[in-house]
DNA sequence: TTTCAAAACTAACACTTATTAGTTTTTTTA
DNA sequence: TAAAAAAACTAATAAGTGTTAGTTTTGAAA
């Protein structure tokens, strides 16, 4: 039928990965088949085992592969020397330029990431849980120095995240908006929302 | 095997879509099977379409069911005779609201209406882009009346609405956060981040 | 050009899927 | 209590699932 043709960044597993996150993202992790990211490649669907594990690997390497540039990032932020506000500003500046350069794989880490199996599903809920713990420490660094206005820590994190995870929605929306005006005005409606006046 | 019991709250049909609700919000829609939901009411799957049409009726069910009632929330909203801004503190009270009454109906018609088969997959999209666009209208009002903060609608109402959505995250959470106190801390951070200063 | 491994292929397995047909049981109505 | 309707059942269908086994093709090294 076909082969798998590599561009020049990277291993035929890491084409097999896009193909199948867009799909994923499209379709839904379920709802994909074998069949149809192979068909997606022009390859049929045993081929793609020379590659990979399983199924199920493919999801866990995107789910995974996200974390970790997030942790990676909040553990810099959280060494340098800054302001708990201007902390909290520079994590929203990364989430958005993740949207944007990772979509994809960030839309499946936030929305599929159910459909990991064990030991990898509690794995990674702890490293979700662990970063928000850490994200609602820096803000009430700030409540304690006034400097962040005094809301629950831990729903402000809610409210942030998810706030930045409905960036995935505007990609395909209609309205074109510019990716610079919308970090601009993500960082006005939630840093004024936080800042003690 | 068994039979479906009704509740005092209505017919079998209603019976069967609550459960299936729990079940595709837990697992998702695609990875919930009929004799998942049979096996939850204690019947055989066949039996259950003496009463649904499809497994993808159910679906229809659930998100043409809250798409009207915050379709509905908002004409009532948009007659009513009160600022701009109070209309959107307004909205977000309703959205929490629903988020507590109505969770897991409002999750899956969030998560899983990509599975809705034509025409519904369309008419579904169409309400919602509506809906937003109407959203976007009053704080432009706001925005014109100087009362709201001059940011663009669509992005703040993008954002509004993955906040509200990011509620469903808090239900299952650890940390037990009150309602009211939920509710408080998102229209503090909410609004303050949209009022003119 | 021969050799060898990587990577494609076809065929198949064992299982699950939503749904239908036809039948029996249960409940309601007369 | 007899008749009719509703709702359960079993059995089966046709299609789709992830994945394995075994074989052939391909491309690079010798």
């Amino acid at each position: 039928m076909g082969k798998i043709i590599i561009g020049k960044n990277g291993s035929k597993k890491e084409v097999i990965t896009r193909k199948a996150s867009s799909l994923f993202r499209k379709k839904g992790f379920t709802a994909t088949s074998m069949r149809d990211i192979a068909e997606a490649i022009g390859v049929e669907a045993p081929s793609l085992y020379n590659h990979i594990e399983s199924k199920n690997e493919i999801l866990k390497d995107i789910c995974f592969r996200i974390a970790k540039m997030f942790t990676d990032h909040l553990r810099e932020v959280e060494l340098c020397r800054k302001s708990n506000l201007e902390k909290i500003e520079n994590i929203i500046r990364f989430h958005i330029s993740m949207m944007i350069d990772e979509f994809e794989s960030v839309y499946i880490s936030d929305h599929e990431w159910k459909h990991l199996r064990e030991p990898f599903l509690t794995d990674f809920t702890n490293q979700r849980r662990n970063y928000r713990s850490r994200l609602a420490a820096i803000l009430q660094k700030g409540i304690d120095n006034k400097q962040i206005n005094a809301v629950n820590p831990y729903v402000a994190v809610l409210i942030i995240l998810s706030a930045l995870s409905g960036i995935e929605g505007w990609q395909k929306s209609g309205k074109k908006i510019d990716a610079k005006l919308l970090e601009e005005n993500m960082i006005k409606l939630l840093i004024e929302g936080l800042r003690n006046k």
